[in-house]
DNA sequence: CGGCGTACG
DNA sequence: CGTA
DNA sequence: GCCG
């Protein structure tokens, strides 16, 4: 089970290859989490009953990414060492009568390592000896009971592995120290012992109890348990305590974050500065280009000439035909003007903290039609001749252009050179990083309250932080400069769906957002959950699963956990409300969580660990759980990019009258559901989501040409 | 000159 | 108001 | 800031 990492398909690799055009294909990232996954190898040596030949896997002609059959297709023997082959045990079922364990404290069984016949053997030989039994595996997510289980039985080599495989189980201890007496743990209801196999093979083998001391691996007291756990939200560090948390942690984030991120401290030097925005003044990025007809900007020879090498080129489709929305054409992840592009999301940005929504529309218009673009800019005419881009945009090309036509690096834009340099709008920017804080309170932070820093913010305004911000700035660092490579994404989807699987065998994944579009590297984790029974998505099974993963450790704090929307378009189900119309169908609703994440498994490749303590960088991951009716509205709604989104709804709009959300598509007049995104047999995610695409009329783009920015 | 995605807690 |  |  320790080999999770080299199971995970870190490149989506598996293609469906069909004779869709080339634009058109994608990786298939989702699969059925087969229900047959859970332990499927011929394990134990107690495994009297004989499974044998490899664990079958799941076999869908989409799916490739079922964690289940993925990890144990893996195949690490079990450990050698214990794996007598003794596929005919003389003891079948049922326990000699002189094997009794009717003096053990409350006995449970460590599933890992172990197959379902194996686990299920075990069982039945221990409750034929009278040990106190406690199930690990109830079906539906129920751990309470084994809480009272104070002796494991377990394919367990190493105490940390123990303590990690309790922990998955929802037993927190820290390990006590050796020598310990076993009269005090027995005696000590607080204490744990994992007991290897092997011990009641031997007891099995000769008729009777035999000692464990050999058999030991780890003894462990109770502790607190983990945040949330019960529903108990984790204390937060006072100010003072995150203050000097933040120095330490800061340090080795950074160098971490070097060698991840390829060495760039994104920090900008703090140069003292004149405010970067003068009210009321004319040195606003706006108004710096006096040029009222840009579009009659007389060209310079050199631009003139270079033009004419551009004469031949074919233009790209949606210019031809001047396609506005951005679900008309293809937008790849990189692009030949990335370099413009990043200059105008720096104005993009300084148009955020200034409150400036429909500046933001604008210059994210520009940036996904730039997006779009096949060949690299030379000219600002022919910029004009992009849709979403005209004078303004073309102005900034030029000034861009020819303050360095020789070297693209050094190209710069002065009113950019002074956003960025001004301490208000690095401030503010920093300030508007901090998760759970937007642009309306990064100024009032900065002009309000007079913050100049994070520790500003910690040292005067912790007290008056909502939760979530205080959570946002604990992982500041980690949420904002360690980004997650592509490989421990998928690692993270598959653990998810694992568990999920877990608790109610047939869930299917596909993980969503940046990841989905094909970057390298990803600021989060968004996934969407489905089952083909409805019945399976309700019932509070999002709160079912975020508890186990809690429990186990993979959920540190949880940002947000909800029904039905909360953010985004996740209300599904029934019409919007301003129809005030009821919707037959009863209650399918989207359930959406954010949290933060970390690695708990000592064997995983993204594990960290610094003087004991695990110190692997937190994530932020969102689960989003969809019934099958309309898992392709949500799939299509959550892959994005953001530009796209909104043109989609726009598209929606405009075309058909409809309202698209990601929980549906809904009439106008009549509020009611236009069926688009229900799964069908036999289909996979991704095949549903173009169902959707195409029913909407529009061409599908795989979600790597969905790069919107 | 109005419109620009969108709903929810 | 912040989120996706 | 750009579109209709």
């Amino acid at each position: 089970m320790q080999r999770y990492d080299s199971a995970i398909d870190m490149t989506g690799s598996d293609r469906d290859e069909d004779e869709l055009p080339e634009h058109t294909k994608e990786p298939t990232v989702a699969g059925p989490i087969g229900p047959h996954m859970h332990h499927k190898r011929p394990l134990s040596p107690v495994a009297a009953s004989s499974s044998s030949g490899p664990p079958s896997r799941s076999a869908s002609p989409h799916s490739v990414h079922s964690p289940h059959s993925a990890i144990h297709s893996t195949d690490s023997p079990p450990n050698s060492a214990g794996h007598h082959d003794n596929t005919t045990s003389p003891h079948d079922l049922g326990a000699p009568l002189d094997l009794s364990l009717l003096s053990l404290p409350p006995v449970a069984v460590i599933p890992t390592r172990l197959s379902p016949e194996a686990l299920h053997d075990l069982h039945e030989q221990l409750s034929a000896a009278n040990a106190d039994l406690v199930t690990t595996f109830p079906s539906d997510g129920q751990t309470a009971d084994i809480h009272r289980a104070r002796f494991f039985l377990g394919q367990i080599n190493t105490p940390k592995r123990a303590a990690f495989e309790l922990r998955k189980l929802g037993v927190h201890t820290e390990e006590v120290e050796a020598g310990t007496s076993r009269e005090a743990v027995w005696q000590d209801d607080g204490l744990i012992t994992v007991v290897k196999v092997e011990w009641w093979e031997k007891c099995l083998e000769k008729d009777g109890v035999q000692s464990i001391n050999p058999y030991i691996v780890y003894v462990g007291r109770l502790t607190e348990g983990p945040p949330g756990g019960d529903g108990k939200k984790r204390a937060l560090p006072s100010a003072e305590e995150l203050v000097k948390e933040r120095e330490m942690k800061r340090r080795r984030i950074l160098e971490r974050a070097q060698g991840d991120a390829g060495g760039s401290d994104s920090r900008v030097k703090v140069i003292p500065g004149k405010p970067w925005t003068k009210p009321n003044t004319t040195t606003s990025v706006d108004e710096e280009f006096g040029v009222k007809r840009p579009k009659l900007m007389r060209k310079t020879t050199s631009e003139y000439e270079r033009e004419k090498g551009l004469a031949n080129q074919v233009q790209p489709r949606y210019v031809r035909e001047q396609l506005k929305l951005a679900v008309h054409r293809p937008h790849p992840l990189h692009c030949p003007n990335d370099a413009f592009i990043n200059v105008l999301k720096t104005i993009k940005l300084s148009r955020t903290l200034q409150l400036d929504d429909i500046g933001i529309r604008a210059y994210s218009t520009a940036i996904s039609a730039i997006q779009a673009y096949p060949y690299e800019l030379l000219s600002s005419s022919t910029l004009l001749t992009l849709p979403g881009c005209d004078g303004k945009t073309s102005a900034l090309f030029y000034e861009w252009y020819n303050s360095s036509p020789d070297d693209v690096s050094q190209r710069k834009i002065q009113a950019v050179e002074e956003i960025e340099q001004s301490e208000e709008y690095r401030v503010m920017k920093e300030f508007y990083q901090i998760w759970g804080v937007g642009a309306k309170t990064a100024r009032e932070f900065y002009l309000d309250k007079g913050w100049r820093s994070l520790d500003d913010v910690i040292e005067f305004g912790w007290n008056q932080l909502s939760r979530v911000q205080q959570i946002g700035l604990k992982f500041y660092d980690e949420i904002n400069f360690i980004p997650i490579p592509r490989p421990e994404v998928a690692r993270i989807g598959a653990l998810v769906g694992k568990v999920a699987d877990e608790l109610r065998p047939g869930y299917e994944y596909i993980i969503t957002g940046g990841y989905r579009r094909g970057k390298e590297q990803s600021g989060d984790v968004d996934m969407v959950l489905c089952h083909r029974d409805e019945e399976q998505t309700r019932g509070g099974f999002l709160t079912m699963l975020v508890t186990r993963l809690e429990e186990e450790g993979w959920v540190t704090h949880t940002l947000y956990l909800g029904r039905g929307g909360g953010f985004g378009t996740q209300r599904v189900g029934e019409p919007p409300r301003s129809h005030g119309l009821a919707h037959g169908e009863g209650a399918e609703e989207l359930e959406k969580a954010m949290v933060m994440w970390q690695e708990q498994d000592p064997a995983s490749p993204f594990y960290k660990e610094e003087g004991g303590r695990n110190v692997s960088p937190h994530r932020r991951v969102d689960i989003i759980l969809s019934p099958p009716s309309c898992v392709g509205t949500a799939v299509l709604g959550w892959t994005g990019g953001t530009t796209y989104e909104r043109d989609l709804r726009r598209w929606v709009e405009k075309r058909w009258g409809w309202k698209f959300d990601s929980g549906g598509v809904w009439e106008r007049g009549s509020g009611r559901r236009v069926e688009l995104g229900e799964w069908a047999e036999g289909e996979d995610l991704v095949q549903c989501e173009r169902r959707v695409i195409e029913g909407l009329g529009l061409e599908y783009f795989k979600p790597e040409l969905r790069n919107t920015g």
